[in-house]
RNA sequence: CGCGGAGUAGAGCAGUUGGUAGCUCGUCGGGCUCAUAACCCGGAGGUCGUAGGUUCAAGUCCUGCCUCCGCAA
């Protein structure tokens, strides 16, 4: 077992990576040390926000990093005293300099949540659902200077269930993630790690998702619609009018046919609010969230809160 | 101290200028119907987030605290 053991570095921040983290210590690996980005000021309050590897990292007697730059000799410095032997990548959120992904033996490596070549980027597990693909998975690849278009190593594949939504899916690909990078380490560590250069005429970049991307445009078709919903929680989150007010939409259902103007409201009621696509069909909310007040079942919303139709 | 909204029956809401707490749904009992997320009748269920204060009287006004949420990041 000692000798299948590393002297890994990792880099990570979101929850996406902890299950990276979490498998690298599993399999007996050597975490000398943990970058992850610096603790911010968020949400309401502004308050001090650590990110959840650095919560992960310190419960497990973990040392982390937070550096503000990488290119200012400070972060190279930190990896060339931790002389790791592999550096781990999983959704870190800053551009590494050559310097850094060279400095160990077996180069560096990153988890990404995509098919590589296609979505590459901040939001590949977002955009796949945005555009309606019907499977994803995760690649682990070695890192190049350009963005997430080095040699691919492995890849695991997995399909995308049509009611899917992007938390969901981002909990199964870290897990289906975390598999895929213990077997890479493996066969690096093994000597028997492949890569694969990608095919650069098919890659397709997945840009960082903004509020502007929330509006729900009702002309749109009932099932691009319903794949916005899904692909942009937890945020920004699809957003639409309804009597007046501007609710955050959590959950659809496509519905039937209809020949309503694209935006009225069919029916409101158990089943879920109904509105009109632009492509004859109509679309369920199932659930929602108004401004100020808390996320409900549609039922429970109209309880309260009456809708008329039209 | 970034801005703002909210905590009232199991759920979602209303409660006007302070004066016995109400609506919809659910729930329980009964009835009606070939039938129904149907309809009718009746009942149970609330220390109004919490601690104080003002008042003859506080869900309602004032102050502190807790919790939840929208915006902004």
């Amino acid at each position: 077992m000692e000798n299948k053991s590393m002297r890994v570095l990792f880099m990570g921040t979101p929850e996406f990576a902890v299950a990276s983290l979490k498998r690298l210590l599993a399999d007996g690996h050597s975490v000398c040390g943990v970058f992850t980005q610096p603790d911010k000021p968020k949400n309401r309050g502004m308050k001090l926000t650590v990110s959840p590897v650095k919560e992960y990292a310190l419960s497990q007697g973990l040392t982390v990093y937070q550096p503000l730059k990488m290119r200012d000799g400070e972060a190279l410095g930190i990896v060339e005293t931790l002389r790791p032997e592999l550096i781990v990548v999983a959704a870190y959120g800053k551009i590494l300099p050559e310097e850094i992904l060279n400095a160990p033996q077996y180069g560096s490596i990153n988890v990404h949540s995509s098919l590589l070549p296609k979505y590459r980027g901040a939001a590949p597990i977002n955009w796949a659902i945005l555009d309606g693909e019907t499977e994803t998975g995760v690649s682990i690849m070695y890192m190049a200077k350009e963005l997430d278009a080095g040699d691919v190593i492995l890849q695991k594949v997995t399909p995308i269930d049509p009611e899917e939504d992007a938390p969901a899916l981002t909990a199964r690909l870290a897990a289906l993630g975390a598999e895929a990078l213990s077997e890479a380490v493996s066969a690096l560590r093994a000597g028997s790690a492949t890569r694969t250069q990608q095919d650069e005429s098919r890659q397709t970049y997945a840009a960082m998702l903004s509020r502007e991307l929330s509006p729900i445009d009702w002309t749109r078709s009932s099932l691009s619609i319903h794949n916005q919903v899904r692909g942009l929680l937890p945020w920004p989150c699809a957003t639409a009018e309804l009597d007046g007010k501007r609710f955050k939409i959590f959950k659809t259902v496509p519905g039937q046919e209809t020949n309503a103007v694209p935006g009225s409201v069919l029916s409101a009621g158990k089943a879920g609010i109904e509105l009109a696509c632009g492509d004859g069909r109509s679309l369920l909310i199932m659930e929602l969230q108004a401004e100020g007040g808390k996320r409900l079942s549609a039922d429970d919303y109209l309880r309260g809160h009456p809708i008329p139709l039209g």
